[in-house]
DNA sequence: GATGATTTTGTAAACGATTACTTTCCTTGA
DNA sequence: TCAAGGAAAGTAATCGTTTACAAAATCATC
């Protein structure tokens, strides 16, 4: 391993001056920063980046804690967060929480142990609930889930909007009876319930149900067949994540009710899956670029200047109005 | 922020009695112990990892290099990767190289910086064609893409196997005129079009095409839309990745080509909307979660054991027969 | 050419842990 | 009671940087 030493007895200089040289920290005279930069290079010396964060404090790391990087939205900000740090020269260290409180303490204590400089995280919803009395001792950034906490920053989405947008689009495509499937692990759901309550109630109407269940793709396909094997059937179903949809677009297949003639089907989240296939899904697209790039922004902005107040930013999601809930008929 | 010397002195022990007590390394008295122990919790001491880890000239951290950790495929693979590290109390940071060798070189640069213990590693198309004169001097396990380097563990699937086991499905099922599409960015591509084509030799048959493209939804569109709106139509198309299966699945779509009536279509990994769709996708289906698991055991081993010879293991793919694909009538 | 100001470089002390090497403290046996 | 030997704890060097501070070199001015 070559080291600073290396390099300073190689160009006939001291370790400080290689390392000015390294940090581009006049005054240099141009003649021994070349002398050094010829040592470096023959050396093929790279410092040491754990050192430097030793002496530092601090890295050019920054940490994502979100619940499972396998769920596409939180895939696509991992994604939008590592090429945001990448260009500022920070690298990215990425956690799964699983929803697991204390998973979620374990990384939180780790990223501080690495001397990260800031942290991009996405609470579970026992954390929210204390939140208010975390210290967050590392600059961070609160994404998707609203906590209530003086010192971070935020990067949100309109849920209450968004879901009295999606429910307003039923509306106006003619569904009168609709069910809302609502997920039960984090606040976002209640705020969605919350914009799909109002918007009915605007136009005079009351849900047809309201159910919070677990988010996962078989609970959705439960929840669905439950509804849709009763005789009084809904004729829309309002899901608040992705997992629901899919189970509820499963019920369907299985059952073989026809959507959107039998059932109007909307949700959130754009995957994959829900652009493919017949008829396509409506639903409230999150810009999760730019919900990570954000984050990310926001995080450096209090890196270089730490006594900023904290920020909140509400983007706004995108209705994607599809297949599976044109006009009634 | 409270360091070792803090601890020392609220428990009256110098900084080596309390290292000694947290690296539970005898000869210590049950008594200082308890002593030390006592003030760590009432400091709330936190060992600093970076400290800990310039002296150790090691890290309980691995990387993970891939080309797009949005590809499900290595989503998958990541969040087993990160499994199986955090098991042995290890963390896991991510790169994506974009199949850009400059970010490859960049990252497995940093990776060796922040002084990993070992990488994970998908190498881009050009660095395997180098990969002999490359010098891993921390260890490290190919996974995906077979590259010729003595030093270094790898994880495969058996490509060839895979991919005869595909034709010959096809065959088996009464299709004779089979396009093949495959990507052209790593080797896998070629393994696979190897397969495909031994398979079509062992049938006394030749492909009715097949091409090399950039693994993109568009180009597998694009390729797909020229071979069906020609007179002489292949009866099913063969891809090589996820991407191209998806751009050729559009095509059939947007031109109202029906699967399988007009055409099968078959190809690689197991994607949520290859299942939702109607007809589901025909795969042979890679075992993520085992090449994970596999790649990061393979490390640790290497890690307590560093004059191991390299070790290769091949896993079989699995072949998921679906509606895509059925017997001809 | 001496003086002081200014530029450039070097010295050495951190950062927070680990660990070879010493030193101190007990036991034990004669 | 003392010596020897082992157990327990302490001292200080080390990992590879950065950076106050000190020192040296350079320059301008009279």
């Amino acid at each position: 391993m070559t080291s600073i030493k290396d390099v300073a007895k190689a160009a006939g200089v001291s370790t400080a001056t290689v390392s000015r040289v390294l940090a581009n920290k006049p005054p240099i005279r141009p003649e021994t920063r070349e002398r050094v930069m010829a040592a470096i290079a023959q050396l093929n010396y790279r410092p040491n980046l754990v050192a430097r964060s030793l002496r530092a404090q601090k890295s050019a790391k920054i940490g994502l804690v979100v619940s499972d990087i396998r769920n596409p939205f939180f895939t696509a900000i991992g994604r939008a967060v590592e090429d945001a740090a990448y260009e500022q020269g920070y690298s990215v260290l990425m956690c799964n929480t699983d929803e697991n409180p204390e998973k979620e303490m374990l990384y939180l204590n780790l990223l501080h142990d690495e001397n990260v400089s800031g942290i991009i995280f996405s609470p579970t919803h026992q954390f929210s609930l204390q939140a208010g009395d975390f210290h967050f001792d590392i600059p961070t950034v609160i994404i998707d889930r609203l906590v209530h906490n003086k010192e971070a920053d935020m990067v949100l989405l309109d849920n209450v909007s968004a879901a009295y947008e999606l429910t307003e689009h039923l509306l106006a495509n003619g569904y009168r009876k609709i069910a809302g499937l609502f997920g039960d692990a984090s606040a976002t759901g209640q705020e969605r319930h919350q914009g799909f309550v109002n918007a009915l109630r605007d136009h005079g109407l009351t849900p047809f149900s309201a159910e919070f269940v677990s988010p996962r793709i078989r609970s959705g396909f439960s929840a669905a067949t439950a509804l849709l094997q009763n005789a009084d059937k809904p004729d829309a179903i309002f899901t608040s994540n992705s997992m629901l949809t899919a189970g509820v677009f499963q019920a369907a297949r299985e059952f073989k009710i026809r959507i959107p003639d039998e059932f109007a089907l909307v949700g959130f989240d754009v995957t994959e899956w829900g652009e493919f296939v017949d008829p396509p899904i409506t639903v409230i697209a999150q810009p999760t670029e730019e919900i990570g790039r954000t984050a990310t922004e926001l995080l450096f902005q209090r890196l270089s200047n730490p006594n900023r107040s904290a920020r909140t930013m509400v983007l706004k999601g995108n209705l994607l109005k599809r297949g599976s809930s044109t006009a009634k008929r």
